[in-house]
RNA sequence: GGGCCGGUAGCUCAGCUGGAAGAGCGCCGCCCUCGCACGGCGGAGGUCCCGGGUUCAAGUCCCGGCCGGUCCA
């Protein structure tokens, strides 16, 4: 997330600060230069690697020891206290935003509409515990004792400032950072640091502060004054205060113990210990390494043992990476846990892969543990049941156990997968071996590039055959290089329009959308404001613009006695602009009569609202992760997109289809709300974002009770019943973990009868038998078509032997062997091939078989090389020698396109005589 | 969304620098057996993903598309 700009605004925030007035100084850092603040003189910065996890050995009378629970308490109830309004936590996938899978951060939340200033924030200022997932650091987990970690907990009290309304900014965030730690958890002033930094994310920057206690970085206070547009800081409208206070690190550093895990994870650790008979080292060695080791960069497994050999732990290495190990597994359990049950669908691509990518290294580190691959599936699942139920009734965590059913299922099946894939790996790495004896680095680059196949397991199988392989240090840099720079995903929006009738459209503010309020209305009168070329844009309009996957309205325009048709009609922000056929001849302030085509456009409503009813209907049959991933609706029939982990059998979609249409006959009103945001949000959920993320101060949200609740731009009819009935016309995986729903509704669906009753009538036609039935039919013509397929068989075989017999007593000596002419009569290729292999392979012959306007020589090819036959010459000499003939092949079988083939059969005979010797 | 790998018999796959489409398992028939399994013999089964190009000739080479897998956003 982390982006590298080439030029960062200069930081003088902190150059005075007031805490100073409680005794903190400025110092810089001797070893890494870094400015910091502290009460009492300091050489260095208590961080990494300017220090040691010191806090580990230290005792702090005045603090408590809190669990989880208590320091996410403690937190929230201190800025409540502080007058913060309180925001339950939002989903760690980031559906309201388009720029993002994962909500790194508690600010994630707020951006981009409260932190542009373009909407108020619920509370300001306000606290919130959100968590987190980042995956950056995948690879550090573990290995660092548990400073990383790939889900936490981030406790963010955030303020935002206007021009019109300041909240508070730099000293009061240190003052309520600095009371925080000292009379909540009881930190003495003298340990704690404020070290100067910078940090950014989710598309904005500013300068931050560390707050560190003895090596443990706490809490980070950023002040967001930029935002980042292409690549360039600019000044952001709203000073942001975002903070970020490491809850579970809140927990550790109180505690004390080894490893962030032991306070996260409590006895779940043990259980896990005993399901992977895994010993950890005693409790203070364990204690002692992590202190030794946490001022070290720590690159790999290897490079770990290396240092704990170094500073004397040797004996406990086994045990040490043994348990790093199943940190990780407990620390990617929860991050799964956190993904699946708020509704990630596994799969190649966007967020789905990295729930992949998460459950596949949970998977490689149980191999790593000497898991069996038999035991893989068994052992996961009972981890994550294990975690599920260690979270029950805690904060958020209590939903895991709530979605054991699809994660179960889902766990299975990717597990399943991924023995297969490396089943597989295992058969490419015998092949290799077998066909080049060895396997080198650009090997293991490209099978796992291309098949995901880890490193390890090839090298593991390599050995059994007594391949050394070294896996090279840098194995993921290169994969990385592989593939170049990677580029940020940010969709630019469509339109479909040129360039400058889209600036031309932006300036104009605002189309009122008739379609909304009437929806109904085929007619209506509106006041051109603007023209350009055939483009027009109106105060308001009853013609609904390409959006939100439904097509456009169709219609013609009036003015006076001339009329214009509207072929076009597209969205450029909140302004609609109606392409028209031509130019027309009118002037800005003209009152125009706009018409729609009103078929196409009920077809297009109940189309729409068919769309809400079976992703509703879906969600309740497939369960909460099924989310629309794509939609459009035509006037002929809709598609609908869902996550979904597996194809949809017939009883479920015959169960979807007929809950769907109950649904039509239960006759409920649709409902329309504008809402803000928040309110919106907080009200019906973020399922509300199911076609995306919508950067709208206001949302319209279209509610059918009890089914769907989507915010939504499209025109819908206002009783379900309207949509008259839905037939699913075909479900089919169209990328993993992605089904397609292709359906259509009320008065199209006769059409649909009709072309199957047709297309069945030309069917039973073309057999001829008009009145039949199909499958009886079908029935009759397969068996027929089986009995001449055997009656074809004995007649080849009959006809072969004739063939046969004729041909002995045809034949004529030739080069110490037999010479054969066939001619070819019957357009039966296996025929002749067969005849072709009886006397060329078995019988040793030269044969040749000619047809119409090609000839065939073929003999066996020991028989050749013996006989000192080379049928390359022939076809040389053949079109040398004949005009147009044109041909090739082996020395034992050559094929040639020739004019009157029979008759160069005496110049291939003498040919043959003289190229062997007889 | 981009890179890479793949698509050949019902299944798993082989098929080299373009010249006669293959193996194993499965299926059918026969032999062996009281019957089954094993074993033996014989047989059926192919739009080599689709479309275009190069070539006398394409499963094989080139281009485009579709589908699957995978890595990375």
């Amino acid at each position: 997330m982390v982006i590298l700009l080439s030029k960062k605004p200069p930081t003088c925030e902190f150059k005075e600060l007031s805490i100073s007035k409680e005794g903190f100084s400025r110092y810089k850092c001797r070893k890494c230069g870094a400015r910091f603040w502290s009460m009492i003189p300091r050489e260095t910065c208590p961080d990494k690697p300017c220090s040691k996890y010191d806090f580990l050995f230290k005792e702090y009378p005045g603090v408590k020891k809190l669990d989880l629970d208590e320091a996410r308490n403690s937190f929230i109830e201190y800025f409540k206290s502080k007058g913060h309004g309180y925001i339950e936590p939002y989903p760690v996938l980031a559906r309201w935003r388009n720029d993002l899978y994962l909500t790194i951060a508690s600010i994630i939340v707020f951006q981009p509409m409260v932190t542009e200033g373009l909407i108020e924030p619920p509370y300001n200022p306000l606290v919130i515990v959100q968590p987190s997932i980042r995956l950056e650091d995948i690879d550090n987990v573990g290995l660092t004792f548990g400073r990383h970690l790939t889900s936490f907990e981030m406790g963010g009290h955030h303020a935002f400032n206007r021009r019109n309304k300041y909240v508070y900014w730099i000293d009061e965030t240190i003052m309520y950072a600095y009371e925080y730690f000292t009379k909540v958890i009881g930190i003495k002033p003298e340990d704690l640091v404020f070290k100067e930094s910078w940090w950014e994310g989710g598309g904005n920057a500013g300068p931050a502060l560390e707050v560190l206690v003895d090596g443990l970085e706490l809490a980070t206070l950023v002040f967001m004054k930029y935002k980042i547009v292409n690549g360039k800081y600019i000044d952001n409208p709203v000073l942001v205060v975002d903070t970020g206070y490491g809850i579970e690190r809140i927990a550790w550093f109180t505690q004390r113990k080894p490893t962030s895990y032991h306070v996260i994870f409590g006895d779940l650790i043990n259980e896990y210990k005993s399901i992977l008979g895994v010993e950890e080292p005693p409790y203070n060695v364990l204690k002692k390494i992590a202190y030794i080791l946490s001022d070290q960069e720590i690159m790999n497994i290897d490079h770990l043992v290396e240092l704990i050999n170094k500073v004397g732990y040797g004996e406990y290495s086994r045990e040490t990476i043994a348990s790093i190990n199943t940190y990780t597994l407990l620390d990617h359990g929860r991050t799964l846990l956190l993904m699946l049950s708020d509704g990630i669908v596994p799969s190649n691509t966007g967020e789905g892969y990295l729930a992949r990518l998460v459950l596949r290294r949970m998977l490689r580190t149980l191999l790593r543990l000497n898991i069996d691959v038999s035991r893989l599936e068994d052992i996961v699942l009972e981890l994550l049941f294990k975690q599920a139920m260690y979270w029950k009734n805690k904060y958020i965590y209590d939903k895991f156990h709530k979605h054991l059913n699809y994660i179960n299922e889902v766990i299975s099946l990717e597990t399943r997968k991924f023995i297969d894939n490396i089943t597989r790996g295992v058969d490419i790495v015998d092949k290799i071996i077998r066909r080049k004896k060895k396997i080198d680095v650009n090997d293991l680059i490209e099978i796992y590039d291309s098949r995901g196949i880890p490193p390890e397991i090839i090298v593991e199988r390599a050995s059994k055959y007594g391949l050394e392989i070294k896996m090279p240090s840098d194995f993921y840099a290169k994969i990385a290089e592989l593939h170049g720079g990677s580029r940020a995903l940010v969709k630019e929006k469509e339109y479909g329009l040129p360039r400058e009738i889209v600036e031309w459209a932006r300036s104009f503010d605002f189309t009122k959308p008739i379609f909304h309020k009437k929806p109904y209305a085929s007619r209506y009168v509106a006041r051109v404001v603007g023209i350009k070329d055939r483009y027009v844009v109106f105060d308001k309009t009853i013609f609904y613009p390409k959006a939100g996957g439904q097509d456009d309205d169709k219609g013609y325009i009036i003015y006076g006695d001339k009329k214009y048709d509207v072929v076009n009609v597209y969205k450029v922000g909140d302004v609609v602009v109606h392409e028209l056929n031509i130019k027309p001849d009118l002037s800005v302030g003209d009152e125009v009569e706009q018409y729609i085509n009103w078929i196409r456009r009920y077809r297009l409503m109940r189309h729409h609202t068919a769309t809400h009813i079976l992703l509703g209907v879906l969600r309740k049959v497939l369960g909460d992760h099924v989310w629309q991933a794509g939609v459009e609706k035509t006037v002929d029939k809709a598609r609908l997109d869902i996550t979904h982990y597996k194809p949809l059998s017939r009883d479920e979609l015959l169960e979807i289809e007929r809950e769907a249409n109950r649904i039509i006959d239960e006759h409920l009103d649709v409902k329309f709300h504008y809402l803000d945001k928040f309110d919106a949000e907080k009200r019906f959920g973020l399922r509300i974002y199911q076609g995306g993320a919508i950067y709208s101060p206001i949302l319209r949200i279209v509610e059918i009770p009890g089914v769907d609740v989507e915010a939504c731009f499209g025109t819908h009819v206002y009783n379900t019943s309207e949509v008259g009935g839905i037939k699913i016309l075909k479900a089919e995986k169209i990328q993993d973990g992605v089904i397609r729903l292709e359906f259509s509704v009320a008065t199209k669906l006769p059409e649909y009868l009709s072309s199957m009753i047709d297309e069945k009538e030309r069917a039973l036609k073309i057999l001829g038998m008009p009145h039949g039935d199909l499958v009886s039919i079908a029935r009759r013509i397969k068996d027929m078509l089986d009995k001449n397929r055997d009656i074809i068989l004995s007649y080849r075989n009959e006809f072969k032997n004739l063939l046969l017999e004729r041909v002995e007593r045809e034949k004529e000596k030739l080069c110490n062997t037999w010479f054969i002419v066939i001619e070819k009569k019957i357009d039966d290729q296996q025929l002749y091939k067969s005849i072709l292999e009886e006397l060329a392979l078995k019988k040793k012959y030269i044969t040749v078989l000619y047809g119409k306007d090609y000839l065939e020589i073929a003999i066996d090819p020991n028989k050749a090389k013996e006989s000192n036959i080379d049928l390359r010459i022939v076809v040389n000499e053949l079109k040398n020698r004949i005009e147009g003939a044109q041909g090739g092949g082996k020395r034992d079988h050559i094929i040639i396109k020739i004019y009157e083939p029979r008759k160069t059969i005496d110049m291939i005979k003498k040919l043959l005589k003289n190229s062997c010797k007889e």
